[in-house]
DNA sequence: ACACTTTCCCCAAAAGTTTTGGGAATGGGA
DNA sequence: TCCCATTCCCAAAACTTTTGGGGAAAGTGT
């Protein structure tokens, strides 16, 4: 039916191949060549401007595109953009992804190119979807998420000179671009603001150990903690895992309170409230007044919840813009090491953050 | 720089792009045409078993992976799918839809494909990033999820015999494929377990109008009602919104707890439970124990949550999986209307479905 | 009338792969 | 020796776009 399509036919109407219009047939209709209905479409100086409007009112009456495609070939790029996400670690419970990506996507499109997702189980699979990206020239540059202390898919690109941005940091001396939230600025706001709210013992329920995040949301609260004269106890840190993050922090927050001497307030990310909330209220506790609470990401819970949760709030749809224009700056050939940014995060007080009772 | 990589040369080393070898090359190192290469790689058999063997070797020797812009263009394939998302609907709350893109990835990886992916803000960008997929040459097919009643995207695919799958159904009397979970015979199955446990009094707190879902999910209700001889009664029918399910559906809660003759059991989706135990724990009233529950959709809350809640569980692996499979058929030249499918749920009975107290 | 520039357009090649349509050996039978 | 079949391989075209290098026509200056 419509494998037949020849190519060089102008009609229309049978097979949805025929609905789009290439450049050699566009041009036949104009009687130009290709070539001049290229470099008119491209204002070109050397296309009359007459021609030039001719041809692109046609181009326009006659809903011509180019074909992708042929163009990537031709430019030996496939303006394309991967990312890898491992839904194993609850990467979508947290809705500041869903503003990630769709910062992501949105420049992505803006700047003409695609992005193509690979879902993979752990982290094995991770690497060999990356992998297969890559060395199957699949795509121009990579965006990495959920960065590890020790990332081996750095070390990785790097090896090969493959551009990619990171959002998040890892340990590496080589020069990379990425960008980052302040988690260490972020938690030590948090923390000040609740040792000069009067709280003296403040507990840490940290992120799974391994992953880059937790490291600099530990450094502000020992920082927080030092600046506000407050001794620092390692039984109030406690760490809680990416596979279940309500279970464990629902163990680790009822393990808190089992000290002699107990928290009078949390920090954590927003991702484990639930668990806190269910021991707490096993603990007979109220979230706020017996002990406050504040939060890392702006989920719907915490806005839904009464007491509403204070948070602080990254802005993760503006940050994955910035990865995107920055990606697309390294491909051009600019220097990775130019591009290091870290955005601060807002602190949001809602019910959750008063003094102590 | 790696500007100037001639695509001749034999060289490796310098800049990313001379790590991966080409046909070409791989010919010239060989001593063979390209084509008889090509077909040596393909299994021709007009390539004598040696030679293959001899190109095949060498092949995996240099890490030669064939540029996949050049195959498709050469095939007029994109060897692509494509599939829009929008987050303001709240999709990803649900772990079901990571499970459906999973399987989806997978399979798209297996048929070595590529997915690509739109964030789309609203229904207008939904279409727009669709458009621009189709139109552009971008994709080969569609898929299409959380669909609603009057779906202005299957019109538009159906117009231009563009291959694409649903994950849903719509209002529609062309013949299209489509992968649909039994919302109806999983309502129903759960209604008549409870109507079994001696319910007299079942809410329905069902998903947004305009949708398809929440359609099936109330035939399964009425009919379950009808069949165990109980009476609707639309007091008992609520419906809770996409934008915020936690907040609507704690409104509800509270309103269907203002009849004189309350419910003793609700079904409804996982997606609203936290507004629903919000409103329960507000009323003073145990879930499970004063009001059975049972949800669709087995997110982590429910398995978290003491009592553990019982709910209905689609496969959104294995539908993703078939989605794909169904839609490679398609692109094929396949008639659509010869992939029909219904997928069965399965029922969880956990600590919420008790008889009434 | 001649050289020279400017303007506007086109030809041909290139990107990397697959496919089409043979073609050159080799071997066997007559 | 000739013919035909078989085996193994290759040259060229195709997919669509972009680009480097012209080239013809028209205009300008002497």
């Amino acid at each position: 039916m419509f494998l037949e399509q020849s190519g060089n036919r102008i009609g229309f109407g049978e097979g949805f191949k025929s609905m789009t219009i290439n450049l050699k047939q566009l041009s036949k209709l104009l009687k130009l060549s290709p070539t001049t209905v290229s470099r008119a479409l491209a204002d070109y100086q050397d296309v009359s401007a007459k021609t030039r409007a001719r041809v692109k009112q046609m181009a326009i009456q006659q809903g011509y595109q180019p074909n992708p495609v042929a163009r990537r070939l031709q430019k030996g790029k496939t303006e394309t953009i991967g990312i890898v996400i491992t839904p194993e670690q609850n990467y979508f419970s947290d809705t500041f992804f869903i503003d990630l990506l769709s910062g992501i996507s949105n420049q992505i499109t803006r700047a003409g190119y695609e992005l193509i997702l690979g879902v993979a189980s752990d982290e094995e699979h991770e690497m060999q979807s990356m992998r297969r990206m890559v060395e199957g020239k699949r795509v121009d540059g990579m965006i990495l998420t959920l960065i590890r202390e020790q990332d081996p898919r750095v070390g990785y690109l790097l090896d090969r000179d493959f551009p990619f941005v990171l959002y998040g940091r890892t340990r590496e001396t080589r020069p990379y671009a990425f960008v980052d939230m302040d988690g260490k600025q972020a938690f030590e706001k948090a923390c000040t603001y609740l040792a000069g709210l009067g709280h003296r013992r403040i507990a840490l329920l940290n992120g799974e150990p391994g992953f880059m995040f937790p490291v600099g949301c530990r450094e502000g609260y020992e920082s927080a903690l030092f600046l506000s004269g407050l001794e620092l106890d390692p039984d109030l840190i406690r760490e809680w895992k990416h596979k279940d993050p309500s279970q464990s922090s629902y163990r680790w927050t009822l393990e808190l309170f089992k000290n002699d001497n107990p928290p009078t307030a949390i920090l954590f990310q927003t991702e484990a409230v639930n668990g806190i909330f269910k021991a707490l209220d096993e603990l007979d506790l109220q979230p706020g007044k017996d002990v406050a609470l504040i939060g890392y990401d702006d989920l719907e819970i915490a806005r839904i919840h009464r007491p509403s949760l204070s948070v602080l709030r990254p802005q993760a749809r503006e940050a994955g813009q910035r990865v995107v224009n920055i990606l697309l700056e390294v491909i051009k050939g600019e220097d990775p090491g130019k591009f290091q940014e870290i955005h601060q995060v807002e602190m949001v007080i809602r019910e959750t953050s008063l003094p102590p009772s």
